[in-house]
RNA sequence: GCGGUUGUAGCUCAGCUGGUUAGAGCGUCGGAUUGUGGCUCCGAAGGUCGGUGGUUCGAACCCACUCAACCGUACCA
C-alpha cells in the first residue's frame, strides 16, 4: 500500500494556507466595499440543478463528480459557483433584497483530465449582482474585477479586464449564415476559432475557421468549414477589431472600428456593440481606461450560458518556474451576464451578472511574482523538558507565557508550547525547536531550578554564533544565544528575545 | 480523447553489448554527544527496477500489451 494523494487533487501545507487567507481577506474586502455579502451553497446539488448545461447530460459522471443517492436521485459535486447560486436565489426569491449582491468562496470539482495549473478540485471567489437588468451592473463587475488585481498587488499594466459581448459574435454568426439551430455545432467551432487568438497566430485560427489545423504532434482539428468569403469576413472585420490598438487612450476606437464593420447593419451585433459602448462609458467616467478595463471582441466564454457581457481578468505578465520554462499565466477569471441561469428554476426572467476568480490559480501566479506573502510565521516557543517528573512545573511556564505573550487579540498569536517527544536527549528538544523555526527556548534543570534561575536561549542569534564556532566541544560548550535570567523575569526575558529585529537574527 | 516523450530508493539520477549480490549524492533514522541546534565523522534502514506476459541458460536492459507521469493538441461550465 503505497501513500498516494488522487490525481489532480494536492495536499496543502501551512505556508500555502495562511497566504490563501491572506489573500481571500484582501478579495473579500474588495468585494465588500461594493456592498456584497457572504452566502454559502453546500457542495453537492442535485445533478439535474447543474445538469442543463453539462456536455452530456445523459452521463452524470462525464466532467462532473456524481453519486446516485439512495432514492435513486443523482447528486453531483458542484463544477462552479454559479449554477449553485442561481438555484439557491430561485429557492429564497421572495426573502432576498433585489438586486440580491452576494460572494463567496469555496472548492469546485471537475472530473476531467488534470494538467499543469489544472486541478480536479480547486477554489473560486465569486460575486455576483441578481436581478439587475442594466449593463452598468456588468460595468461594476469589470470595475471590480480590476480593483481586486490591484489589492491583490497586481500593478497596473500587469493585468487587464477584457470585455466582450455575447450578442455581437452572436450578430457575426448570424450575418455570416451560421444562424438557427441546425448550424449549432458549427458556430461552436467559429467561437472556439476566435477564442484560439490568444495562442495561435491569424493564419492558424484561419485554418480553423475552414477546413481545419494540423498541430506539431500530427494531430488533425477539423475546422468550421467556412467558405472563403466568410472567412474573409471574420477575419478582416472582425478579428482586426480585436486586435486593433488603442490609438487614442479609450476604448473609443475599439467601438468605432466595431460599428463601422460589415456586420454593424446586423441588429443583435449593433445592439451588442451599443452595450460595449456603455461600458466603456461607465468604466471610462469612473477613469478606468482600457489599460484596466478593455473592450476587446476576441473574448469567447461560457459559449452554453453566458447571455450578454462577458468578461476576462488576464495576467499580462511571463513568468520563469523553477524548471526554467517561460510561462504566461493567461486568464486568472472571469464571467458575465447569464440572464436565462436563475429562470431556470422559476416562472419568471431573472437577469443576472457576475464574475469569478480562480482562487488556486491566481496565487500560483502571485506566488511567481513574488506578491505572495509567504513570509514564514515564527514558530513555538518552546518549553524544554529536562526533568521528567517536572512535567507540571513546565506545563505552567508555558501556561504562564502563553498568557503573558497573548493578552493583546489583535496582534498574531505567538504559539507556546512544552516539548512533548521523548526528552531523554536533550539535543533532540533544541533540534526539534530549531525545525519548527522556534525563535526561543525555555531550559530550567536541577541546576536553575535550584538557584531559582531559568535558561532562555534565542536560537536566531545562536545561529548566528554557530557560524564561527567548528568544533562541535566548543560550540556545545558556548550555549550560544543563551541567557540565565531569575525565575521572575521569564516573561519579560522571552520578550526581550521576541522582540529582537529580524536583521540582528540573521 | 488523439499524438509524442519518459518510468530504477522519499528526491535527483548512474547502471557498459543482455551476465554474479542494482549503485551514488541528497534526505531520513541511529551513534560519536544520557544538559544544548549548526559543522564534521561513523553506521543503518529504505528497491515488486511502473505492471503483466514473452524471448533467452540468464532481462533494469530486447519484444508485446498495459498503467502512470510529462509535453503538445482537443475539451473546459
Amino acid at each position: 500500500m503505497t501513500a498516494r494523494v488522487p490525481r489532480g487533487f494536492v495536499d496543502r501545507d501551512a505556508a500555502d494556507l495562511r497566504a490563501q487567507d491572506a489573500m481571500l481577506a484582501t478579495i473579500r474586502r474588495v468585494y465588500e466595499t461594493y456592498g456584497f455579502e457572504p452566502v454559502e451553497t453546500p457542495i453537492f446539488e442535485y445533478t439535474d440543478a447543474l445538469g442543463k448545461f453539462l456536455p452530456d447530460s445523459d452521463r452524470p459522471n462525464e466532467g462532473v463528480f456524481s453519486i446516485e443517492d439512495d432514492d435513486e436521485q443523482w447528486m453531483s459535486l458542484r463544477y462552479d459557483l454559479t449554477a449553485p447560486l442561481a438555484r439557491y436565489v430561485a429557492e429564497n426569491f421572495e426573502t432576498l433584497p433585489k438586486p440580491y449582491r452576494s460572494y463567496r468562496a469555496g472548492y469546485v470539482f471537475r472530473n476531467e483530465k488534470p494538467g499543469p495549473g489544472r486541478f480536479r478540485q480547486f477554489m473560486q471567489f465569486d460575486a455576483d449582482i441578481v436581478g439587475a437588468p442594466n449593463v452598468s451592473a456588468d460595468a461594476e463587475m469589470a470595475m471590480m474585477m480590476a480593483d481586486t488585481m490591484e489589492a491583490l498587488g497586481i500593478e497596473r499594466g500587469q493585468y487587464v479586464i477584457r470585455v466582450n459581448n455575447r450578442k455581437v459574435l452572436d450578430g457575426v454568426l448570424e450575418a455570416i449564415g451560421l444562424g438557427g439551430e441546425e448550424n449549432a455545432g458549427r458556430r461552436l467551432t467559429v467561437l472556439r476559432a476566435i477564442d484560439k487568438l490568444d495562442k495561435f497566430s491569424t493564419a492558424e485560427v484561419r485554418l480553423l475557421l475552414g477546413e481545419g489545423r494540423r498541430d506539431e504532434s500530427g494531430d488533425f482539428t477539423p475546422g468550421a468549414g467556412l467558405n472563403e468569403r466568410a472567412i474573409q469576413q471574420i477575419v478582416d472585420d472582425y478579428i482586426a477589431a480585436a486586435m486593433s490598438e488603442f490609438v487614442d487612450g479609450t476604448n473609443n476606437h475599439a467601438i468605432r472600428q466595431l460599428k463601422a464593420s460589415a456586420f454593424g447593419t446586423n441588429p443583435k451585433f449593433h445592439e451588442g456593440v451599443e452595450d460595449l459602448a456603455s461600458i466603456a462609458d461607465f468604466v471610462g467616467s469612473a477613469g478606468y481606461g482600457p489599460d484596466r478595463v478593455k473592450i476587446d471582441p476576441s473574448v469567447v466564454r461560457g459559449l452554453e450560458y453566458y447571455t450578454g457581457p462577458v468578461f476576462e481578468a488576464e495576467l499580462l505578465f511571463d513568468v520563469t518556474n523553477e524548471k526554467g520554462e517561460v510561462v504566461r499565466f493567461g486568464s486568472v477569471g472571469g464571467g458575465g451576464r447569464y440572464d436565462g441561469l436563475v429562470s431556470r428554476f422559476m416562472s419568471q426572467p431573472v437577469p443576472a451578472t457576475g464574475f469569478s476568480i480562480g482562487v488556486s490559480r491566481l496565487m500560483t501566479a502571485l506566488k511567481n511574482l513574488g506578491r505572495l506573502k509567504t513570509s514564514e510565521r515564527t514558530g513555538p516557543v518552546v518549553v524544554t523538558v529536562m526533568d521528567r517528573d517536572r512535567m507540571a512545573d513546565y506545563q505552567a511556564m508555558a501556561t504562564l507565557l502563553r498568557n503573558a505573550l497573548n493578552d493583546d487579540p489583535s496582534l498574531p498569536p505567538v504559539p507556546v508550547e512544552v516539548f512533548q517527544g521523548n526528552p531523554k536527549q536533550f539535543g533532540k528538544q533544541l533540534q526539534y525547536a530549531d525545525r519548527r523555526n522556534a525563535p526561543v527556548v525555555v531550559i530550567q534543570g536541577g541546576d536553575e531550578k535550584a538557584a531559582g534561575k531559568v535558561q532562555v536561549k534565542d536560537l536566531a542569534l545562536g545561529k548566528e554564533l554557530s557560524a564561527t564556532i567548528t568544533d562541535n566541544a566548543e560550540w556545545r560548550e558556548a550555549r550560544a544565544g543563551q541567557e540565565l535570567v531569575d525565575e521572575a523575569e521569564l516573561v519579560e526575558a522571552v520578550k526581550r528575545i521576541l522582540a529582537r529585529p529580524l536583521s540582528e537574527k540573521g
